[in-house]
Order: structure tokens, then sequence, then C-alpha cells
DNA sequence: GCGCACAGTGTTATCGTTAATATATATTCA
DNA sequence: TGAATATATATTAACGATAACACTGTGCGC
């Protein structure tokens, strides 16, 4: 039937004024008698007028939108923060659009260039790569506001973000207190340059006064549950083994935990596990005698 | 420093060309020399130009977006969907803006009329409550195309959505098979209009000719899985003490799972207990002779 | 009774892009 | 040679909204 969209032109019509006293009185203006503003209200009510934000914003100059570029949705962590920072822009009055980049530098490019093609009045990022961010570095250059969500030193970029060296720190810390002097890092992020948590974990060996020896890493390869639970395989079967495992997300650790239980291991007895993130699958399958919250 | 923003006329007055033939070249036209082609572009590529979305969708008069209201943003199952979702479309060349009612009514219409504003081609949609669907059938009655991710009978409206009787109607009949003569089902959706996946147990428990009284339900009263956790006390300390649990969600299952071992209850020895959803945690936790695979 | 203020409303230009149409030059063919 | 045809580019009008400004008419003071 009909065209399904409603213009300011079409209610204008209806009404026998122009389209601009139609728009004044639809951003609420007062300049206006009331009987005509309780008309034009009427009839835009009948129509169901939406207002067209794109033609909008192309006056405005403004989208009040923010993009956000994730690496992983189907990360808990990730999605948690992301949910946090969509509320607090709301309060501010702000939409986000989200873009998620799996991990792939090809993807993030075209997120981040369809974000700015979408003209959102800002980016924030969680960056797949540490060492290619010349294209972000770029961006920032043109005076686009870019934010990045997790911290590369020297980027010379504005950052907010965790602080994964304290958080490693902290896990192995706590580790080392229970008595532990053989701990297996699982993280595959140290490959892709970020070996912040790793970095924390030996400072706490360190620190601890424990040989170098004292740590190993294993890279499971991937960040899903399935990964973790390989990893775990691997570091079972090293010499020495094992008597604690950090893994670096709750997703590895509940894949080595699931190892754990399919080889008869008890956590904590057997083998300690700690994970990064306290996730809620995560923080209900942990012992309730040892649930240490990071973060 | 300077403005931000790279527009056509930009690279026109750089190149000497109108905003039309720099407009052409950019959108690949063949019917200009090589020659003025590769000026342009490089000029383009030099000034960092990105095109103005907004602009272009408005007289295009599509923006080759649409629109995902979630009920839950936190929900892994809906979190799954909405990412393959994302991937199709993106396959077909569209986006998706995603937008969360986290179950209010009044954040639902919220999102509907911000993505209809943001002029998405179209709007998938979760919808929070059962009964109050008028808003939607507006939308609907106008001519917008709008889809239903949740199937509510005789609503009039189109409809995409896993069969939620089918399998609840599973789940129960898996657990009767296993011998089992008292479950009890763990849904807050009934008391919300939605008692599909409880009306597929029911008739799972009539099909096999066991006694109304062989079924109950507890309301969660919430869908996190400390509400699981809560309920599934509740359901153990109910007389007859049930001998198999399905949880409605696996969030739920994962805090009931919880409760279970908290209690030294062995699953499934003590009490069986299926979940809805099968995401990557609790087929992790589930033990490995008992993965019964819905959906 | 003339000019001025002001309330109420309309006109026009603008945002950055695309589409339809127009112009200008070069090339081809009868 | 002259008209028809291509080729290369420019001009203009949209899209739907907002903003700056312009107009009209009434009422008031002097």
């Amino acid at each position: 039937m009909g065209r399904t969209r409603v213009r300011l032109k079409d209610v204008a019509e209806a009404t026998g004024y122009s389209v601009n006293t139609v728009s004044l009185v639809l951003r609420g203006s007062s300049r206006l008698p009331l009987k005509t503003r309780e008309l034009i209200l009427k009839e835009a009510e009948r129509q169901n007028y939406v207002p067209n934000q794109l033609a909008r914003s192309l006056i405005l100059q403004s989208t009040k939108m923010v993009g956000l570029v994730l690496t992983d949705i189907m990360n808990p962590t990730i999605t948690k923060t992301a949910r946090s920072i969509e509320l607090d822009l709301a309060a501010k009055g702000y939409g986000v659009m989200f873009a998620s980049s799996d991990n792939e530098l090809a993807n993030e490019k075209r997120a981040l260039n369809h974000l700015q093609s979408s003209q959102v009045d800002g980016i924030l990022i969680y960056p797949t790569n540490r060492s290619e961010i010349s294209h972000i570095q770029n961006i920032a250059k043109s005076g686009y506001p870019i934010l990045m969500l997790s911290d590369i030193p020297d980027a010379n970029l504005d950052v907010v973000a965790i602080d994964d060296i304290k958080g490693g720190n902290i896990a192995v810390s706590h580790l080392i207190e229970q008595g532990h002097k053989q701990i297996t890092v699982l993280d595959g992020a140290k490959d892709l340059g970020n070996s912040d948590k790793y970095d924390g974990a030996v400072a706490a060996v360190k620190a601890a006064g424990l040989p170098d020896s004292a740590i190993k890493i294993v890279d499971p390869e991937g960040h899903a549950a399935i990964h973790g639970f390989a990893a775990m395989q691997k570091a079972w079967a090293s010499t020495p083994r094992p008597t604690a495992i950090f893994a670096s997300t709750d997703s590895l650790a509940i894949g080595a935990a699931r190892w754990c239980r399919e080889n008869n291991l008890n956590i904590p007895q057997d083998v300690a596990l700690v994970g990064f993130d306290n996730t809620e699958a995560a923080e209900f399958w942990s012992a309730k005698t040892e649930k240490p919250s990071l973060l």
C-alpha cells in the first residue's frame, strides 16, 4: 500500500502549516500558540511520524552515536564491558554502534571504515593486533576521536584499559602464597604480541624469589573452551608437571577444568586452577572455598 | 587542528574536477579515462576520504542496515544468535544495529523508535512481553518490515523462531526415557506469558502416560545463574522430591548444578539435570556420558 | 494616523551525496 | 563539409531535516 515513511512535509500538508512550523513544534518550541502546537502534535501522532535521524544528523553534524569495535562478541568479559559502556553512554544521550573484528585485522579495518562512514561521533576499540596499529594512528592523527580499550605502550593513543600486568601478578601471587612452585600459564595472547598477563605472572614469580623455571607457558592456539581443554592436556604432559594453572581467560579455564574432570583430577587437590575474568559461569563452577576475585 | 571531515568537494577542489566526477570515480565508474580515475583515486586516498553514509542513505532511501532488538545482551544464546544473524546479513551486504530492551517494555519501545528513526531497512525483534505487542503490530501495519524472533500465536506478525514446545518436549521425553517419574521445571517465562517450553514438557509427560502430578514448575524469578541456584533449592525442598530437573535455560542450569555440588548431590546419580540452550559453558560442565543435544 | 515591536508563520539555503540532465569538445561517417 | 555520435565533464535538483532570515498583521504609543 502507500509509502511507509511519514515526513515533516506530510504533517505540514495535513495541517496546512509550513514544514518549518511543524519542525519547531515537534522540537518543543514554546514560541507558538498552544492551539497550533496541539493541532500539529495530534496530527503527527496520528500519522505516526518518526523523525529521520539521517537528515537530522546530516545538518546537525553529529549523530550522537559512538562506535565500539570488539574483538570477539562471544567473549563474556567483552560483552559485559560493552553492556556497561552502552548504559553509561545512553545516560548521556549517546547510542552505541557495535562492530566485531573477530580478531582479524582486515575485519578491524573494515569495521573502522564502516563506523567512520556512519559518522559516529567517536570510536572505542579493542585492537586486534598490538603491532599493526598504524591505521588507528592515522585516524587519530586526522583529528577523529578514537580511544583504545587495551593498552599498547608508546602507541601515542588515548587509552582506558584493564591492568593486565597487575591482574596476572595477583593471580600468580595467590598461587604462590598457596605454596605452588611449578606453575603453567595458558595464554595465547603472548604470541600475538600481548604478554601483559604473562609478564605480570613472571614478575610475581621473581618477586617471590622462585627460579625462572618455576613458570612455564602453553599457547592454547585459540580462545574458546576447547582450546583450554587441549592446552591443559599439553600442560599436564610436560615435565616437571605443574601443580597450578593460570588460565588467561575464564573460557580457557573452563576447558582446562573439563579436562581435569575427564581425567579424574580434583581441583584444587590435584592441581590448582585460576582463571582471569570472573565470569558468571566460571564463578559458579569454582569451588566455594577458592574464589579469588580478580578485577 | 583543521576540520576532521573530508568531503567529495574537498577532493574535487584539489583535483580541479567537479563533485559529480569525483563521485563517479569513487563509485568505480569505468566511463572515465584511466588517467582521470587514477588522479582522483590517488587524491582521495591521500586526503583519507571516507564517504558519508548519512548523505548517501538519505538519497538512496536505504541504509543497508537491519535493526536487532534483544531482550538481554548477556544471555549467551541470544548473543550467539545475534552473532550468526550478523554474519549472515554481512554476507548479503547488510549491517546490524543492536539495541537491548533488558526485558523492559519501555526500553523496547524506545529501541524500536530509535531504530526506525535511524532508518534501518527492517527490524528483527525478541519481544519482551507476549501480551503487549500492539506497538509492534502498529509498526507492521504501517508497512515497515518487522520480524519476530519469538513466536506469539495469533499476533498476525511475521515470525522466525526456535520451536520451544518441541525443545521442552524432547528434553523431558529424554528424562522420562531414563526412568524419571518426578520432574521439576525451572522456568520463569511462564509467568511472563510464555509457557511454550513448559507446555512441551507437560505434553511429554502426558504422552508417556504419567499422571499430571509427575511434573511441577518452580519460578526462578530471574534468568541469571544465581536465580537457578535459588530455584534448585526450592525444587529440592518440595515434596515429593524430584528425581530430575529441566532448566529452561543453561544459565539457570548452571546455577542449579552449583547448588547440587554445594549440597553434595551428584549429577546424574542423585538428581538428573537438563538445560535448554547447549551453550559452551554448560556443554563443558555436563558429564560426558550425558550430553543431550537440543537444537 | 504613523511607525515600531512583536507574535506567528513562511522562505530559502544548507548538510554531503547521487541521479538526471546538460554542455562542450572530439571523432566518425555519409 | 556537416550532421550524427561518442566521450568527458559540469550543472542542477533531489533526499529530509534545521537554521537563519524574511515576511505579515495586529496593537500600542505618541
